[in-house]
DNA sequence: AGTTCCATGTCGCGG
DNA sequence: CCGCGACGTGGAACT
């Protein structure tokens, strides 16, 4: 990785024009031959970049840098404060936990969860404009459409009703109540649930990896 | 900014869980307090972060880094290979140009790209939960709702159903014809537009503009 | 390669 | 502060 600190001008041409005045950043290239600009400010995302692969071509303190998908970003180097190479070596990458996934397996696993009598039929049932995540059938034989996400919120519900829409339109599976599942479900999501008849539910992510555990240690 | 290069491993508790194993990694601690950790690949986005306002505490080799907002990030540093403190000052910021704003511009100018015989009754038609891009009359004399993307996708589809049920309220307007416009309309948001009996029509930009360029030729 | 959906999305605006 | 929509969204998983 190259690490530099310099005064600078950069334009961008692609997706759309873009252009920083001149001033002092820094200016990451990774191994890759991705481009970050940083400014003092402002986190996360960088001012402006280049994903990789793309090509670099340097010439008279001035850098052009093309991707072959059209984009174009131009930096001219005013004066370089700092420039180091540093090898990085691969990265083990990052180790997650707790994401929806994980949500949806362990409902799957443990439907009753959700409500009492709850069983699974399938997990991520097609739908014409997209699987729902948990189709099942509580305790009086109704189908029920599960959506699980991390966080309840309007769009959860929006998604939901989209689902009961093109299921409630096949015979087999009518009628279909939906139910919206999350860690925690805000006030919003479940008006909007409540007034197009849409269940909701909490459930606590460290109790179901508990059971998990349990059940795992049945055998 | 304060860049270092270190042999470190990372942990982060908050919106979920996550672990770096020990490697060696880039270490941003810009101005405002906000902290990066890139590697050697993957371009833009951090391994792991933490966005500004947050506190940091140093001991033992090992960082603190909370932002009241119950996430935590704690560094282990094993060897630092490198520490450099630089300024940066203020950047004056980045000038963008070109995105849906402009598209809706060139519509409203050439309502006839979308659809012969259609033309411009106003841009940003208020309604209460929001403007419609465009409302226009099409050759039947029929009122037209026009949604405006970059993308054509089921947000956009969402969104014009909402307008349309109110405009559809108005005696004076309805009954109101919806088209999503786009440069690209996505397959899902076909389906979804077909089924609420929505238009879509797909316009290009680069052309749009050019006709603009000759409209301004004449001139 | 194309498509779809998730994200510790981030970011900016308006109420 | 919260809700909402755009983003050069990026990135991963699946077809």
């Amino acid at each position: 990785m190259r690490i530099i600190v310099a005064d600078c001008t950069v334009n961008y041409a692609g997706r759309l024009s873009a252009h920083l005045p001149r001033a002092t950043r820094l200016i990451l290239i990774k191994a890759d031959g991705s481009l970050l600009i940083h400014a003092e400010a402002g986190a996360y995302k960088p001012l402006n970049w280049m994903n990789a692969p793309n090509h670099l071509v340097e010439e008279d303190g001035r850098w052009y840098v093309t991707n072959g998908r059209g984009e174009e970003l131009t930096i001219d180097l005013h004066a370089v404060r700092f420039d180091q190479h540093v090898e990085l070596g691969d990265d083990p990458g990052l180790q997650k936990d707790g994401v929806e996934f994980e949500l949806q397996r362990l409902l799957a696993e443990q439907p009753e969860a959700i409500e009492a009598g709850l069983s699974l039929v399938r997990r991520e049932y097609p739908t014409p404009i997209g699987p729902v995540d948990l189709l099942c059938r509580d305790a009086a034989g109704t189908t029920v459409a599960v959506e699980v996400k991390r966080r309840g919120e309007i769009d959860g519900v929006e998604q939901l009703t989209r689902y009961l829409e093109f299921l409630n339109r096949d015979a087999r599976l009518a009628p279909v109540r939906g139910v919206l599942v999350a860690q925690v479900v805000k006030p919003q999501a479940r008006t909007l649930a409540a007034d197009r008849g849409i269940d909701w539910a909490e459930v606590d992510y460290e109790l179901l990896r508990g059971s998990d555990s349990d059940v795992l240690r049945l055998f």
